[in-house]
DNA sequence: ATTAAGGGCTAAATCCTTTTAGCTTTTAGT
DNA sequence: ACTAAAAGCTAAAAGGATTTAGCCCTTAAT
């Protein structure tokens, strides 16, 4: 396949040169007569030329290649770089994918990693706290993105959920049928997420005049096996049988459900089990499980945008609070 | 960061081609002098100096990058898709993903995008038939591996499940039960998943004596929607509630069971069902629903494997059929 | 003293585009 | 008839790495 400039010069019996100019819609700017625009083009069609693209970027410094670091490609972030991607093609950019397992470290290496293949940007579902990531903004000269997590920072852009916002309405619901006496499971500490999910919970608490007892709150990590253990805590550790469980995460719905199924499969005629995350599966569970669906579609599509806007448009970076939806079942 | 060989060179005070030379590891070959070598190897190092990937890649015509296309990033894939860019990333090479919705017009653009793009070689779930295919590889010079959809041919390299003998046992299991009125829920009807999970079912329901009646098998697509579709045929055209359905993937399941939470809520008191696919949320369905969990993990690392094979230790291709696992509940 | 061999390094070409600066020819103007 | 401007095109550099062919110098051998 695909010629070179210089094969196509010499079919249409001119230079590289006068080739490029025409191939880049330059031919006016630069005189060339509409004769040797169509002979070219015409040759070029019939060759179906492409440009090579590898010394396109080397020349221009600009490879159309995003970056896309993610923890995992589970089903919400999968469906996050489906979209990304799907967006990213229609105006000739490549995604390329790296996943970190919500490792530090390795985060770090795959930032670094796709810095020096030359992406012209990084969106990115990041670890990091907000020192290390403006240490690392210092080093990396090209646009970032932040999605699903967020740090705060005026010029720093990303597209989250608004996850206070939908903790906040899916735990009033509980509150307002008269719960009074829910769990949190939490995520990782630090991360936005958990932060906003939790102010979320206790805000609604406070609203709906529930007390909020700092020992109802567990915060562990992401994981199944995570979610796993803070049930099994909570089980365990109180006499009394919790009233209701908000897990911040599907995968902390999983350990929770797998708990439930080894060593308490009454669970759920005593307690109400509410969730951050939808499934499509939990239309299914008995008994219905309420839950917070994030809209991934817009959070991709948002955020290819404002990287897009940021690297042909220069506008400047961007914040987006994408609403989720509450899924009463 | 990131300076390039020249300005190593004019630091180091020799030319770039010594620098070149000593960095490749060719200060023997070419007579670079211990001491000569250290001295660049240390200022390189003190630098932290990556080549330029889009020189190199200009220059070797080998970019370090596989293309990886698949019809959606759901579940399964993702899965895959993250094993690949591990094992990918380990020894090197990137992955840029692409995602075709199982249209083939559209995986025909991304084929020829991505060659276009020099990827050094395509992993590709695909959706053309054996002439499609020829047609493509005959203009593509990149190796291609199939993954999760085989072509048959002999030097096609592919990797997939066990579909046949997956689908097999989990029907024997069924009918052994005493099972005999199983209705086949399918997928695409000319992919290789289908019909070797349909040759499967036929097999198991020959190999153990039940009659298989043509009527009792539908293939429209593999679409939640599809699945619903199925169900609904099944249940609407026959006055008899089936014994059994098979459905042949995790999303024509999903469809089934949102018929049945619809139309049909007794549906599980009367009709057994399985599935291909494995999904951990099965584990909490009432009533249990035996399923195959392809091994995402196995044939991601295969197909990288092979295609690494062909690339750097010029290895012929390679077909590789991954057992699958009967999870029973 | 001359030649051969080896040691130590480098100039320049190459990969393919893009782009700047400028060359040649024609046309228009006075 | 001569100059200025416009028309139409191109040579060459740049981007950063790799690699071939070969230069120059020293040492050993005859």
């Amino acid at each position: 396949m695909s010629l070179s400039l210089e094969e196509l010069a010499l079919k249409a019996d001119v230079s590289k040169t006068t080739v490029s100019l025409v191939l880049n819609g330059k031919s006016s700017i630069y005189r060339i007569s509409k004769e040797t625009e169509n002979r070219i083009l015409k040759i070029a069609k019939e060759h179906n030329y492409k440009p090579n693209s590898i010394a396109r970027a080397l020349r221009l410094n600009k490879s159309l290649t995003i970056g896309l670091i993610i923890p995992y490609l589970n089903r919400h972030f999968g469906r996050v770089a489906e979209v990304i991607e799907q967006n990213a093609r229609e105006l000739g950019y490549q995604i390329i994918i790296a996943v970190t397992q919500d490792c530090l470290n390795t985060e770090h290496d795959l930032i670094e990693n796709l810095y020096e293949r030359n992406v012209d940007g990084l969106i990115l579902a990041t670890t990091m706290n907000r020192d290390q990531f403006n240490d690392l903004s210092s080093k990396i000269k090209i646009p970032i993105v932040l999605v699903d997590r967020r740090i705060d920072g005026d010029d720093i852009a990303w597209v989250v959920s608004d996850d206070e916002q939908g903790t906040y309405e899916l735990v009033s619901v509980l509150c307002q049928e008269g719960v009074k006496d829910i769990y949190f499971v939490g995520g990782i500490e630090k991360l936005s997420t958990s932060i906003d999910r939790l102010n979320g919970f206790k805000k609604a608490l406070l609203d709906q005049g529930v007390e909020c007892n700092q020992s109802k709150i567990q915060q562990i990590g992401y994981a199944v096996a995570d979610g796993y253990e803070m049930t099994k805590n909570i089980i365990e550790r109180f006499s009394k049988t919790p009233e209701a469980i908000f897990t911040s995460a599907i995968t902390l719905l999983e350990g929770l459900l797998q708990y439930a199924k080894e060593h308490k499969p009454d669970l759920f005629s005593h307690t109400r089990v509410i969730t951050y995350d939808d499934h499509p599966m939990l239309d299914y569970l008995q008994p219905p499980i309420f839950s917070v669906r994030q809209n991934a579609e817009e959070i991709a599509k948002k955020s290819f945008e404002i990287m897009h806007g940021i690297l042909e448009k220069n506008r400047s970076s961007a914040q987006e609070l994408i609403k989720p939806e509450l899924i009463l079942r």
